[in-house]
RNA sequence: AGGGGUAUGGGGUAAUUGGCAGCCCGACUGAUUCUGGUUCAGUUAGUCUAGGUUCGAGUCCUAGUACCCCUGCCA
């Protein structure tokens, strides 16, 4: 163990560790666990680029390598990979931890690859010395033009073969800042003639006198990824190194500067996994900031963006993101999963942990002709036990007020009604949800004609939602008393794209951007209760989904996920 | 064109390593239900193609096909 390496602590259980579940990773670490490589060692980290916000496709890496530490006992480190001064900032760096933390995962340490800029200097040096690594004099062109292509061979630079001292003289001056951004590089003497272009002596050290946000303005040359990222993992002891697959063509450099180094224990191995791609969303770092640029979304966390700070404020709990990717896996399959399996994993868990509460998204007014007055000759006024959450007795209830004057849901009333609609119409009896029943008399209409309010009257004997002699009605519907409403505001959200594959017709994924991703309700009327919800909460208004409150504003409810709704299928078929 | 990789129901993912193709999501049918929610029962549908080895092939062999990655001093 070194420095770096971080003591052991527990990590909350994932589902994997207790259903013993299995994956290409998993099987590769039991075997070495059994072989004894590691000396019976696990460790991973979670290595990503302080340039942007995490979002739901680095939640994936984030399970896998938190999660099979956890499951063999092992850490998992933060190691923000800072190799490049000129996209990297402090801000993103905070916004990164956070959101580790809300996805509920703790690092073994936070670490900076920039940390290890003075030991990958040294072990630079000592590959010069050893003669697999020289100083080039050309600019990036032509060392590109001299690599060659595919299927043809690369020319060899004609500073390869320079002396050691020689090379070793102008990296020292390289990094005293000696030389102009780009005037030279360090590279590995591998081979030019190698089939896998990675390996035709590729760039360890760039020259960039640029200040960087974790070292300041201490170097003035930057590592590579290839030259920083194996050697950190040796550093920090990390045993298995997972990345996506498009890192695969790099593993036989990663192996072979690992290989060529003076290392104390067994050197660390990469593995690569499929990323995780969702329908009608995009993941690219520069597509979505063009979307915040642009002001197309509100802010890098606003409830339609893939980002986890999105996710976490449109209402989505962490622990579905964390079963969604669990139940995902990890595979070498390039492959695109369904927004809709994610969005039923947030309702499997919202269904468990939400309070209900009643809202009406577009309220009617109903009105109870036969409901009574007080002693003072007002409206009468009850108050109505309702359940807090059916799923989970133990959140126990809460007295909602009811009265004469209601709002029900436009799209509960209907004076002809459709096939199969088995909500409000003319001389039709339902259900107010732990209220009363209530049969359609009549409509008010304004002067266009159209139904502004709908006429009913109670039967006083269905108090509680059931009558003595036990009849039934087909319909439940949820309502607001008028005179106790809430005023407020819904966010529901549709898909920002529209195409399941985004930029799958013409190459550009904002193409297929939609332009009714939100829709801003005004008018929401709501029960007393949501007054208390806390900043954040996600609740469930009865029969439409559930819903966030905004952090910020209290009155801005954000429709995390509508409800399953067969009634919306059946609608939709027909049509 | 050279190298590397991947193909299992509509989507995702397993298969004790040659032995009954299972699970999740979706869709559909029914039951239960004071949410057209939840829950429960059931239905649907699959091994990329063509050959071969074998008592037996998703798994092994041969030849194809499709898709992904690789010529940054980005990661």
């Amino acid at each position: 163990m070194n420095r770096f390496a971080a003591a052991r602590y527990s990590l909350p259980m994932t589902d994997t560790a207790t259903s013993g579940a299995s994956d290409f990773i998993r099987d590769l670490v039991r075997r070495d666990l059994a072989q004894g490589t590691y000396g019976g060692r696990v460790q991973t980290r979670f290595p990503p680029e302080p340039n942007g916000y995490l979002h739901i496709g680095h939640a994936k890496a984030i399970v896998a390598n938190f999660g099979i530490a956890a499951d063999f006992g092992g850490v998992c480190n933060l190691r923000l990979d800072d190799t490049n001064p000129d996209t990297e900032e402090t801000e993103y760096v905070s916004s990164i931890k956070d959101d580790i933390a809300w996805l509920g995962y703790h690092p073994g340490t936070v670490v900076h690859a920039s940390d290890y800029f003075g030991t990958l200097y040294e072990w630079a040096e000592y590959l010069i010395r050893e003669g697999l690594a020289y100083v080039d004099d050309q600019d990036a062109a032509t060392i590109s033009e001299q690599k060659g292509g595919y299927g043809r061979p690369g020319i060899e630079s004609p500073y390869r073969d320079r002396p050691a001292e020689e090379s070793l003289d102008l990296l020292r001056r390289m990094r005293a800042g000696e030389f102009p951004d780009g005037s030279r590089c360090l590279r590995a003497k591998i081979d030019m003639q190698a089939e896998n272009m990675w390996l035709r002596d590729p760039v360890m050290y760039r020259i960039r006198h640029a200040e960087h946000h974790n070292t300041g303005a201490e170097w003035c040359i930057y590592p590579t990824y290839d030259w920083a990222h194996g050697q950190s993992d040796a550093i920090e002891g990390v045993t298995h190194s997972l990345c996506s697959l498009e890192f695969e063509s790099h593993r036989p450099l990663y192996d072979w500067f690992l290989a060529h180094l003076p290392l104390d224990g067994p050197a660390p191995t990469q593995r690569e996994f499929a990323r995780l791609e969702l329908t009608h969303t995009i993941t690219s770092k520069r597509r979505l900031r063009k979307l915040v640029e642009d002001g197309v979304v509100s802010g890098w966390d606003d409830p339609r963006m893939p980002t986890l700070r999105g996710l976490r404020r449109r209402g989505y709990p962490a622990a579905a993101i964390r079963d969604f990717c669990t139940a995902t896996g990890n595979t070498r399959n390039n492959s695109v999963k369904a927004i809709e399996e994610l969005e039923s994993y947030v309702r499997r868990e919202l269904n468990r942990t939400a309070m209900r509460r009643m809202a009406v998204l577009h309220p009617l007014r109903l009105t109870l002709t036969n409901w009574p007055t007080d002693e003072g000759g007002r409206p009468a006024v009850e108050y109505l036990e309702l359940v807090n959450n059916p799923e989970n007795p133990e959140d126990g209830s809460r007295a909602v007020a009811f009265s004469g004057q209601l709002f029900i849901e436009q799209d509960d009333f209907a004076e002809v009604p459709p096939p199969k609609f088995f909500r409000l119409s003319p001389g039709r009896e339902v259900r107010l949800r732990g209220g009363y029943f209530v049969t359609c008399t009549d409509v008010v209409r304004d002067a266009d004609g159209r139904v502004v309010e709908v006429l009913a009257t109670y039967d006083p004997e269905s108090r509680g939602g059931s009558t003595p002699d036990g009849r039934k009605v087909k319909a439940t519907l949820h309502w607001v008393s008028a005179p106790h409403a809430l005023d407020i505001q819904a966010a529901l959200y549709d898909r920002l794209f529209s195409a399941a594959i985004p930029g799958e017709r013409t190459g550009e994924p904002l193409d297929d951007l939609n332009p009714d991703s939100l829709d801003l309700v005004d008018g929401v009327k709501a029960e007393a209760a949501l007054a208390t919800a806390e900043p954040g909460e996600v609740v469930q208004f009865e029969r439409l989904g559930y819903f966030a409150r905004d952090t910020e504003n209290p009155i801005l409810f954000h429709r995390t996920v509508g409800l399953r709704d067969e009634w919306a299928n059946l609608q939709k078929r027909g049509s």
